[in-house]
DNA sequence: TTGTAGGCGTTATCAC
DNA sequence: GTGATAACGCCTACAA
């Protein structure tokens, strides 16, 4: 009989409606708001579903609804290892209200994020979150007319215009100083990450340099030729340490950097804390494991991904909340105190 | 002037059409076989497209051309130490040929899984990503009639329907066995994953016991009660080794089980591979970082995510293929030698 | 509580 | 090479 097009071959609302005897429309209503159906109907309609083994096509819905159940998240990257807990609680959280989420890695670099960005909104998402508040002067504008909540995570700029869900890098870099100042250190280096497109990093670095300057302290920044992070670190500690002056404590960008550099002392026979002091960001799995274990700073991550989550929700009107939506979720950073510095 | 519903207040192919003075079918034709529209055409409409900002509406095309450019992935969990890099593998070569990721995890459940496959499955994806063999009924049944590339990966059962990209576990454990019977060891022990649900770590188990065996060595499998990875590991080694006949070598089911352990040990003064020979599986990033280094196996996670791409792109025909998809896909493990065994 | 009509934005199909 | 038409599967708006 015709059927000048084929479509999925699975079935539809209008089989279902027609299995059941209801019309479409109620088919529909079914799923989106059942205490609206009558009883009667609604076993029907289940009975049809079962049978037909129906699935909402959910493009279908969101083209009529103009409101598809997706949100889309841009990452620095997956594998890292701190990211990775955002992605999941983000996931999870959303998830558990029907909303799936469609996810790329920018790998720190504002041009793929941009790319992302335009892929994603051709899926109409119902929000989209970002990572930092650095992006291209094309994502900028992309965002600024995309007519959905957006989020900027993992960093915390009030006078963006973005849901803000994060912490204050700058901060980060001036807790490390007031600590390790606090141990009685004054030669206190900063060891930068080699992986340029971390503005973030550099933020934590002028928080370093601007607590120390403060303190009467002279700023010390490294910066490694080195790509790979752990040989960045090792670099970095050679260079520091091994010296006529050399530093009394070293805060590196990251865990990995601090890693690399200590294991790097270690196999050449220093010790730590006694031959200076390591202090590293992120607290990855590992930073426990090492032995002396690294004292670093804990983000926020898993808190990240759910606070994003539930503002999206709420913004969303899935979850209900008493007056506005607060716009700035500052999340707190925990130093770890562990026995490296 | 009506207009009785709102859409989305973007441009669509009808606004470009009329600004280009061309029809719309012209602008579809114009992005997906560009080389089928004329010269002139092309750039009258590249202009509108870029003066009204205009994005393609991937719902309304995926439901017209009933293929979404969309793939999906339920993976155990997104923040573990390995999937990772097969997700971001997987969804990196995907992007690169316009194709969105769609994640879940399902934490080793095969319930959550099926939750998943069926929420996915809504998206009309184009092909589907499951990890492992091992699923509900329930999810059985949707994958079979789902009419989409299906794809199993981190496993290798030659027999299923689905693709299967990955690695054989059993293989993995006799490998070890293998390895530390070659260097002397009779009293070779195995700890078992405290995580149920993650089937393949019980794969990986028999694999050893299988070897064992055949080597007219007796099996020794101990498992633990602590849910915590580290604390497994801890109580494993003080079960094994401060004992009066203690294991000469111990394999645990991951490298987390493993750094627990050995930590524990060295923490209460023993010497590894001296008072026991530590073994792990996963090669997770902290495995080179410990003191002694872990002796691992290094399972192809990133080549995973890459393959599983490639072969889903092949059978969409976006990548040319000769012949046939192959549905084998068996990738290397890696033994990688280090200090602890 | 249930149904009718028609549009959401794109593309398959057929005609020129 | 280009266009007219209808259909993909669902949901909003309005009516009963």
């Amino acid at each position: 009989m015709s059927g000048k097009r084929k479509g999925l071959g699975r079935a539809t609302v209008h089989d279902v409606a027609k299995l059941a005897g209801v019309s479409s429309i109620t088919v529909s209503r079914y799923f989106k708001q059942p205490d609206v159906v009558s009883e009667a109907l609604r076993l029907r309609i289940a009975e049809a579903v079962q049978t037909l083994d129906y699935l909402p096509n959910q493009a279908a819905g969101g083209l009529a609804s103009t409101r598809g159940r997706i949100v889309a998240m841009v990452i620095p990257n997956i594998s890292g290892p701190i990211f990775a807990n955002t992605i999941q609680s983000f996931s999870d959280v959303l998830n558990r209200h029907g909303y799936q989420l469609l996810l790329a890695s920018s790998y720190f670099s504002v041009e793929k994020e941009e790319d992302a960005v335009r892929a994603f909104l051709g899926w109409s998402p119902a929000a989209l979150v970002l990572t930092s508040q650095y992006h291209s002067a094309g994502t900028e504008r992309l965002i600024a007319k995309a007519g959905i909540p957006i989020v900027e995570t993992w960093d915390y700029a009030p006078e963006r215009q973005p849901l803000q869900v994060g912490f204050s890098h700058l901060e980060v870099g001036r807790q490390a100083v007031e600590y390790l100042h606090g141990k009685g250190h004054r030669r206190i280096a900063f060891v930068q990450n080699s992986l340029v497109g971390d503005l973030s990093a550099l933020d934590r670095r002028d928080g370093y340099m601007a607590r120390m300057t403060e303190q009467g302290l002279e700023p010390w920044v490294f910066v490694p030729t080195e790509a790979d992070p752990f040989e960045a670190g090792r670099q970095a500690i050679n260079s520091l340490l091994q010296r006529k002056q050399p530093a009394e404590a070293v805060i590196f960008a990251n865990d990995n950097l601090a890693a690399g550099g200590m294991l790097a002392g270690l196999r050449a026979g220093m010790r730590f804390p006694q031959d200076g002091a390591i202090f590293g960001f992120g607290n990855y799995a590992f930073s426990e494991l090492l032995l002396p274990s690294l004292t670093t700073i804990r983000p926020p991550a898993r808190e990240i991904g759910e606070v994003a989550a539930l503002r999206i929700l709420q913004a969303l009107g899935e979850v209900e909340i008493e007056g506005e939506i607060p716009h700035l979720n500052l999340l707190d950073c925990e130093l770890i105190q562990r026995e490296s510095a």
